[in-house]
DNA sequence: CTGTTAGCGCATTCAT
DNA sequence: ATGAATGCGCTAACAG
């Protein structure tokens, strides 16, 4: 049965013949030390399973490690591909990452990030629900990459879903469709303004006419709620502003026995669901295991180099065509 | 322009004119104090900006308040529900959780729970691929708590599968077929053990002849390749490991042309697609919100108890009956 | 190359 | 009720 306290850098210092310096030393900067004795000491630790306390060591260095990954929620399909790269990326520089979860509330991430505060180099903030004055303050403190978040002087990494939304209302034109409608997202989401705006601009740009229905929470439910509006509206196409708003309009439409495409044509948002929905869904496609991996790389170079560069990184997105959109009904 | 460096106990002791003795005191025990004393203090801390460091308190205490949370793929739908529910109770407790990912591989696991070794006080290991002996060694160092995975002697929630993969056998016999195969999971995983166990048994109950398909990682595309070998299998219906693998069946068998339920009946696991899936997917229900967060509230009883009770905690499942199972082809 | 010394910021005895 | 002193485990000058 081993001992529930870990051994520390003394016990190895003893064990090895040394003193706790060199002991630090083989752990930090081995090149200092004589091959030998970085054996001796390599050797005492793994025999007594000796592992550096990071506490320890942050205390000292002020630098533990850790960053802070926040997302609006995780249960959000769009988000757990992003968590993963950007996971992936943190392991491969050795850092561990807190995952905050702010249910779209903007107090609530307010309070994760001064929960993590202490004990974090850095901030990874996805799709942020702050102000930009908050977003400010915070990155004055330490460095802050931002996804989906678009802050003049902060690193940010935007999914440029614009470019893909205008290529679906340009879709839905060549299909002969006159009017259509938004059905919009959170209201602190950068990616919903965008959204919006791209599809006013391209459909006047078109000379189609357009709506907006407004719809705080993205998610399966809240699609199956704007329905009446949609149907009310007199839209012959619909883009929503996630799939999962999208896929909550199919199954309710589906129920009401208005036919997809046929009657009304359905976009999405974001890829999230593949091919799976029935009828296959026409969407925009993401690129968030990017964004994650490169918003995190940035993040560990503003950490590693002390400077964070004013970097404006932005992915184009495209539509994917499926089986949701066809001729307009007339 | 904030500082960047926060202010210390110290600072806060020289404004308030006590020592940091006296500051410490009231953050931790105010009723030592006097209400006077208490309220000089908090008015500087408050007017420096001043937050306990957590990481100095930890290496005096040895509490750094944080948790960690292990899983085998944050992309694989069927965690994120359950991290959400994880976490939502870990901060109803004031804990932080880290979240690893330990990409189904028992060393990247181990490597995991090595790194964040030093700074969380306890572990919550998801499904984990660990052998028993790892595990157990693992919680003599700190309290680990288990989902979905049984080892005597630890706190553990199981979502027992077998109540409602058992219904869906007898679903299937009673849509008359006569000969199934069950496509498995990680080799690691309890609940493919467990599943397949399920299976078996109550296909010999009920005289079905039942074969077993090997299938590594769960996942969509390894769905599309096992195809080949069921309908190679001759069977009539098949249980997957979980949805997604299922999912991933269905799309290769439209593409085959081979009709669901008429002539091969699907079943899924967990329920992590709802009707999402053409044809909606029959499968067996999870319940791994719950599972989060009772995980959790055993694992933070434990930390402030000292104590790891040697519960084991069951949670039963049922078949949610859809479209992707049907009457034996004849 | 390696040992010695002094903190990092805080909690916690032990005094008073 | 408060102050002084010690140490948590480690890194980082500073010597030699």
């Amino acid at each position: 049965m081993p001992r529930r306290t870990r051994p520390t850098i003394n016990q190895v210092a003893e064990a090895a013949g040394v003193t706790k310096s060199s002991v630090s030393r083989a752990f930090t900067r081995p090149e200092m030390l004589s091959e030998e004795t970085v054996r001796k000491i390599s050797a005492a630790a793994e025999r007594l399973g000796y592992v550096p306390n990071r506490t320890a060591r942050a205390l000292s260095t002020g630098r533990h490690g850790n960053i802070a990954l926040i997302v609006p929620d995780v249960a959000n399909p769009f988000f757990p591909p992003l968590i993963r790269a950007a996971q992936s990326e943190a392991d491969r520089s050795d850092y561990c990452v807190f995952l905050g979860n702010s249910d779209e509330m903007p107090k609530q991430e307010d309070k994760l990030i001064g929960r993590f505060g202490g004990q974090v180099e850095g901030f990874l903030l996805v799709s942020s629900r702050l102000t930009d004055e908050q977003i400010v303050e915070h990155a004055a403190r330490r460095p802050v990459v931002l996804i989906n978040r678009d802050v003049e002087g902060i690193p940010r990494v935007l999914i440029d879903s614009a470019s893909g939304v205008t290529e679906a209302v340009e879709h839905l034109a060549s299909l002969g469709h006159k009017k259509l409608v938004y059905v919009g997202g959170p209201r602190g989401s950068w990616s919903n303004k965008q959204r919006r705006a791209a599809v006013r601009r391209s459909a006047r740009a078109l000379g189609l006419e357009v709506g907006v229905i407004a719809n705080e929470y993205p998610a399966f439910e809240a699609g199956r709620r704007v329905v009446p509006n949609v149907l009310a509206s007199g839209a012959t196409a619909v883009i929503a502003f996630d799939d999962l708003t999208a896929q909550g309009m199919l199954a309710e439409l589906l129920d009401r026995g208005v036919s997809v495409p046929e009657e009304l044509s359905v976009v999405g948002c974001d890829d999230v669901l593949g091919a799976t929905t029935y009828p296959s869904l026409t969407t925009v496609s993401n690129r968030s295991i990017e964004a994650g991996k490169t918003a995190l790389t940035l993040l560990v170079d503003a950490l590693e180099n002390q400077a964070a560069p004013d970097v404006r990184y932005v992915l184009n997105t495209n539509i994917v065509v499926r089986n949701t959109t066809g001729k307009a009904r007339t």
